[in-house]
DNA sequence: ATGGCGGAAGCATTCCGA
């Protein structure tokens, strides 16, 4: 089974380009990011004829907004995370069927953290707290866990166009580091560095100064497998196909098959 | 040194993203 992972940086204005791709890539689960709606808004229609008669929403006005698009049945969804009071709506979870048993979903958008030592990276620091909590216990009743979404953090300098000039910025600091080796600990692995991947493989790229056409980007959407998914997963690829179109969103999506 | 693009809210301009 392909599952997926897009921050598409406004739904209601990147519904077209989602549809496309996914009449070009019809994967089983789709995971979103940046929905910018409430659930009322959500369109759930032109997803359910598109093949996507499952869709859990987790939406918010304007900012964030998570959703889960499946095939087949979505079960025991969970919004937000416990142990920490988020606001925002950032994690969703459900359980979908895949060839060889139930896989559990954990789809979060991750606080961005502006620039280190400011309010904002402090609030990132207590969020990923929280969400390593939040997974650990999730994997002690799910061990077939998938955590994908859009991390806003750079795990290796290899993962970002200029390690050097952007040493101890947002999305490379040690502390951001810290906290995705914490996630890898809990029984996790990046799907992407399982297979041999392209040099300057990025998921993200700036919209201003030519950051696609430079190919100034950062990898920082990720999927990250289960130690008891790992023997079956197939593949991991970015696809910066829809990065090419027209008002695109500034992420790529990323697909893992298990 | 800074903003550069793009979306949302809402109608001029600000906030936010990464």
């Amino acid at each position: 089974m392909k599952i997926t992972t897009w921050n598409v940086n406004s739904l209601t204005a990147r519904l077209q380009h989602v549809l496309d791709w996914l009449a070009a890539n019809p994967v089983d689960v789709l995971c979103l990011q940046e929905l910018k709606l409430t659930e009322d808004k959500f369109p759930l229609m032109e997803l359910q004829a598109a093949g996507y008669a499952h869709c859990a929403v987790f939406g918010q006005k304007t900012y964030n907004g998570v959703a889960i698009l499946s095939r087949t049945e979505l079960r025991d969804v969970v919004r937000n995370i416990t142990h920490y009071p988020d606001e925002s709506s950032r994690v969703i979870t459900a359980t979908v069927d895949g060839p060889e048993g139930p896989v559990r979903v954990v789809n979060g958008y991750f606080v961005n953290g502006q620039a280190p030592g400011s309010e904002k990276f402090a609030y990132k620091m207590a969020w990923l707290g929280g969400l390593n909590q939040y997974v650990g216990e999730e994997l002690k009743a799910h061990p077939r866990l998938v955590l994908l979404g859009d991390f806003n953090i750079a795990p290796e300098d290899r993962d970002s166009f200029d390690p050097v000039g952007l040493k101890d910025t947002i999305h490379h600091t040690k502390e951001e580091r810290e906290h995705f080796q914490g996630l890898i600990r809990l029984g996790l692995c990046d799907s992407f560095r399982l297979f041999e991947q392209p040099e300057k493989s990025f998921s993200w790229w700036d919209y201003r100064m030519l950051g696609y056409q430079k190919n100034r980007g950062l990898r920082i959407d990720h999927v990250l497998v289960s130690d008891a998914l790992r023997p079956q997963v197939k593949g991991c690829a970015i696809d910066r196909t829809p990065r090419k179109w027209k008002q695109p969103s500034d992420h790529a999506p990323v697909t893992v098959e298990i």
